[in-house]
DNA sequence: CGCAACTTTGAGTGAATTCAAGTATTGTGG
DNA sequence: CCACAATACTTGAATTCACTCAAAGTTGCG
């Protein structure tokens, strides 16, 4: 099968046999991690970059005083710390939210491809373009919508990113418990839960057990304010 | 004088004179733009990235209704949209906060960079994680950080990102009025005006006219949770 | 000098918080 | 496979932080 991280780089352009061959072989051993497990932590200088294959995991920003945010919410396919190889410290940690399966590339080998794969090298940047792009759009969320539209909005996020690699036609993993949603979000736990009430009332989305499946995708995206164009998606081949 | 551009980067590693050249040589004429001006609009698919040569601007995203967020505020220079190379629609504005002399740099010039100079090529990406670096701190100061603790946060990130390139001996430039603040913030105008107050009551800063003198970084810091750690400023040379 | 933009203050309101239980659900060792 | 612990979820009540509305100062510019 192929790597999903070819199909997550083909949603944003065609990529020729010599990359996807590239790719394939700079990919190192996959390996099993339980939930719960920090993959990566802040201070960290990392020499190589870890793929996410199968499950899921976040970033997460420590503050004094048991502070914590989750910036981003990655789905298999992503590569969590691809800025690590050229950020010599991580500012945040990496942390596995459900049983995953991961795989390692070395630093040495993406600089390799900096040096004669330019095309796959804009590739590779625009990824982490992509997540500075969801960092704005969250931060517009956190600012200026409710508590309510800014939940909506993860959910149509979550979607679309995931449809566009895997299957989602009975639901989709949304894999936060409530107390994590609430460090995603900036809200306590007691909101979240609450917010996330009133969402399942609205009858546009069914949620229980970390999977999702939305029910009125315009009227959920209406509520949350979601335009994907912000996720670099494809839609005419260029 | 060199470019600040070239300072920029030089904060995060050594260029050599070739890269220096290259740099001086895409940079286009520059041009002079009066204060709230959009540079750049959401929506755009721009062909050239701007270059901030002196003034400041601002990115920000747009929402129902009058809601508006500022999700970064760019200091002289700063490659105000250089992620606009890759990214082909724009998904937020760029505004000038004062008068601003910019420049442009094309988009085929900074691909061919990517195709013969993979040193710079790594280092202008740099560029856009730092970006990104930003975006996730100001997430959690947004989520999880008191109003006042947010607003001394921006005042340490200013002052420190503005020390690595101009001179800030009698005060750095913090050019948002209270109601931009209160858009980059995520707060009310109101609001801000209190916590603006409140902060000038420290004693740790003078905020004056756009102006900012810091009296007192270590204690501004410490009530900001500050640790520049994710601005990937270079210490030793590598 | 007068308008426009920005800043400041007061009062009342509301969204989200904390504190404090209590109820499900899940996982695990006996 | 049950009992019990641990984790996750839910609800209520009181509080607080930040908001809106409203209006008065202040500053700067043409």
């Amino acid at each position: 099968m192929d790597l999903l991280l070819i199909r997550q780089l083909e949603l944003r352009d065609r990529l020729d046999a010599d990359e996807k061959a590239f790719l394939q072989s700079i990919v190192g051993t996959p390996r099993a991690v339980p939930a719960n497990i920090d993959i990566v932590r802040e201070g960290d200088r990392p020499t190589a970059s870890t793929l996410l294959l199968e499950g899921y995991t976040c970033r997460q920003t420590t503050l004094r005083e048991g502070g914590r945010q989750i910036t981003s919410i990655h789905v298999p396919g992503d590569f969590v710390d691809l800025h690590g190889f050229l950020i010599r410290t991580m500012d945040h940690g990496v942390t596995t939210l459900t049983p995953s399966r991961i795989a390692l590339v070395d630093h040495g080998l993406l600089r390799r491809a900096t040096e004669s794969l330019p095309h796959l090298t804009r590739l590779l940047w625009l990824l982490t373009l992509v997540d500075a792009a969801i960092h704005r759009r969250w931060l517009a969320a956190m600012g200026r919508q409710s508590a309510l539209s800014h939940t909506a909005h993860l959910l149509c996020e979550m979607y679309v990113r995931q449809r566009g690699i895997l299957d989602v036609s009975s639901g989709f993993g949304m894999p936060l418990t409530q107390a994590k949603l609430a460090d995603a979000l900036g809200l306590s736990v007691v909101h979240v839960n609450r917010v996330v009430r009133e969402l399942r009332e609205t009858r546009y989305v069914e949620w229980q057990g970390g999977v999702v499946r939305i029910l009125d995708f315009e009227a959920l995206a209406e509520l949350a304010e979601f335009d994907p164009t912000y996720l670099s998606l494809r839609r005419e081949p260029r």
